[in-house]
DNA sequence: GGATAAACGTTCGCATACGAAGGAGAGGCC
DNA sequence: GGCCTCTCCTTCGTATGCGAACGTTTATCC
C-alpha cells in the first residue's frame, strides 16, 4: 500500500504555530504601515498604556521580551517621538518609560485597529472555538 | 464599578500567538544547537527529505518561505556541509536542493528530536485536545 | 525574430530575536 | 569604608523575516 498523500510538515505543531503566528501578523502589520509603527512597536506602546511609567525590565516581564530585543525597540521609539525615556530619580541604572504625546492622540485609533484585526483573525472560528483556541494558547506560553 | 483585573495583552490573540511560538521553539532551538543547526535549517532539511531536487522556490512554497529568507538559509546549510547546491541543467535560473551526506547520516536522529520536542510540547493537552489544537492552527494558516 | 513580460534567485535595508559580554550603579556584609 | 554580588541596561554577533530592487534567463505575444 502506497504511503498516505503527503503531509510531512502540517503535523509539526512547531511549524503549525510559527505559520499561524506569520499569517496573524501580516495583516495586521500592513494596517500599522501608514502609522511607520511595526506591531513591535505598538505592543510596546499598549505595554505603556496599562502602566506608563514601566522601567524597561518591567515591560520586558509584561510582554514576554528579552531585554536586547527590547533596547533596540525602545529606541527606535524614542526617536520617532512616540515614547519619551526619563531617568529614574532614585536609581541611575533605570530608565522610566512614557507614552509621547504623539502616542496619546493616536491612542484610541491604535488599540481599534489591534481589536479589528484580532476580530478578522478570529472570523472563521464560532465563539466557542475562539474562547477554545484562546485557552489553549494561552497554556502554551 | 472598577474595573476586572488587567489582562490587557492576553486578550490580543496575535500576542498570544507569538508567545506560544516563541515558548514552542525555545526547547527544540536547545536540542538542535550542538549540531550547529537551527531550527529553520532543520526545517528546511526536512523539507528537502519529503523531496529532493526541489528548486528553492518550490520549497519555499512548501514551507511558506519568503524566498529572500530562504537564500540565507540555504547558503549557510550549504557551506556547513548540509546540502547540495546543484544547477538545473535544463534552466539555468533554477538551482536544485539535495541532502548532502552528513544530512543523511543524522537523517533518523534528526527526525527523532523534532517528533520527541512536538510530543513535549503538546504533553499538557489530551489527545482530543492536541486534534482540536492543530485543526484550529491549520485554519490559521 | 524581437520586444515585452514573467520567473528565479540574490542582494540590500530594516526590524526583530536572543545568547553573551560589558559598564554603571545599588545593596549587603564585614 | 571596601569588597562582592546583583540588577539594569546597552552592545555585539548571528540568524531569521520580508519588502523592494536587481541581473539573468525563459516564456509569450505580435
Amino acid at each position: 500500500m502506497p504511503p498516505p498523500p503527503n503531509k510531512p510538515l502540517p503535523d509539526c505543531t512547531i511549524f503549525l504555530l510559527a505559520k499561524a503566528y506569520q499569517k496573524a501578523h501580516a495583516p495586521f502589520k500592513q494596517r500599522l504601515a501608514p502609522y511607520g509603527l511595526t506591531t513591535m512597536q505598538h505592543l510596546v506602546l499598549e505595554g505603556l498604556w496599562h502602566a506608563e511609567g514601566q522601567t524597561a525590565a518591567e515591560l520586558g516581564k509584561l510582554l514576554v521580551l528579552d531585554k536586547a530585543t527590547l533596547s533596540g525597540v525602545l529606541e527606535r521609539l524614542s526617536e520617532a517621538g512616540w515614547i519619551d525615556k526619563r531617568p529614574d530619580p532614585g536609581d541611575r541604572r533605570v530608565v522610566r518609560l512614557y507614552p509621547a504625546r504623539r502616542a496619546e492622540r493616536r491612542k484610541e485609533e491604535l488599540i481599534a485597529l489591534r481589536t479589528r484585526a484580532n476580530e478578522e483573525l478570529l472570523a472563521v472560528f464560532s465563539p466557542e472555538e475562539q474562547v477554545l483556541l484562546k485557552r489553549f494558547l494561552w497554556d502554551l506560553m
